[in-house]
DNA sequence: AGGTTTGTGTACCGGATGGTATACTCTTAC
DNA sequence: GTAAGAGTATACCATCCGGTACACAAACCT
């Protein structure tokens, strides 16, 4: 019998989008065992700590696909207005277009936000900070840029919240572009 | 023994509370018999189709809420920037300056969706069909208008997903009277 | 080859789940 | 004053929950 599941960060897609679909609550061990192909000895032996640990695991590989993937061209690409560009492209290549949703966005919203408080805030308050210096190089001044950025990160989570009501994608990518159009022309 | 709840639409509000923190699937039926006061016999006289039922009449209730507060301003109000402004006004006192979340905006995020996906789509669209129309007839062009419309949608969304998030109510704050500024100076 | 680590299947735990059935007590109307 | 219906309390249902225990198998190292 062939394992399907070599490694515990082979597990980590799959609790993804299990957890964006049904949020922490929602997902059930039996749901999960179905989706990885691994049994509870499998599951339990790869996260000790259980459901919240599996959780934690995707978020920290969340956190650590847009510091390689956002936040650092943010900051270290030498065209800021390049490196905003690339965010953009990240951002719509990870939500696909506006068909799937932000895991951090979900848990922020429900009673899960206490269990997991510092990560959510954390990845939103350095994307933030990331992207407020980048507009700064860009040529906004300060405090304009800081208050951008915000507008920036809440009009990315409220189309996505928007295309899925609407069962409508399109809102996503004409917000991003919207966006992009007003941050770099 | 006193009645704590003498009608069904007693139970709403208490309802409302518990499935914007939880979750539809995170509130369990012995949390409602504790918000509410009420055992379990008393609710499903009141809601024979059990918790399905309760959600949806908490959402008719929202949107009855919005159809008179913000949607009908929009319409109505013969001074269209006057109308916008009440809209930013209902607006910050439901979400109440950003420390409550959308109960519209949690369901659409998770699988809840399904269930519910006509009432949540309906919300959306009839609230940007409005604003669209208050923003025509307040100068915009046409086009502009459906786009601004949108984008306002999305930035509330977002700002409450992020104020949340950072446990920082101020983000909707700012968010709502730069919004506001752009559409009615 | 032998033994140890790493991984897996399965039975099981106590408790909570949404929902039902039923017997009861009020309130109201005649 | 009594009958009917509205509203309530309680016990109970099958099912599922997250988590544990433990025996077992494959892979690895020496």
């Amino acid at each position: 019998m062939p394992r399907l599941v070599a490694e515990r960060a082979d597990a980590l897609p799959a609790l993804g989008e299990l957890f964006r679909e049904f949020g922490f609550e929602g997902t059930s061990l039996s749901m999960i065992t179905v989706a990885t192909g691994l049994g509870k000895g499998s599951l339990y032996h790869f996260f000790p700590g259980g459901k919240e640990e599996m959780a934690a695991a995707v978020l920290a590989e969340i956190d650590a696909w847009f510091a390689t993937h956002v936040f650092e061209p943010l900051r270290r690409d030498p065209d800021a207005a390049a490196g905003i560009g690339r965010m953009f492209q990240a951002v719509d290549a990870y939500f696909r277009g506006g068909g799937r949703v932000c895991l951090v966005g979900v848990f922020s919203l429900g009673d899960t936000r206490e269990r997991f408080a510092t990560t959510l805030r954390t990845y939103f308050a350095v994307w933030g900070a990331a992207l407020t210096d980048a507009l700064s190089r860009a040529g906004w001044n300060p405090t304009a840029a800081a208050d951008f950025a915000e507008e920036i990160l809440a009009g990315i989570q409220g189309a996505l919240v928007l295309s899925r009501a609407l069962d409508e994608p399109a809102v996503f990518s004409r917000m991003l572009a919207r966006l992009r159009q007003r941050a770099i022309g």
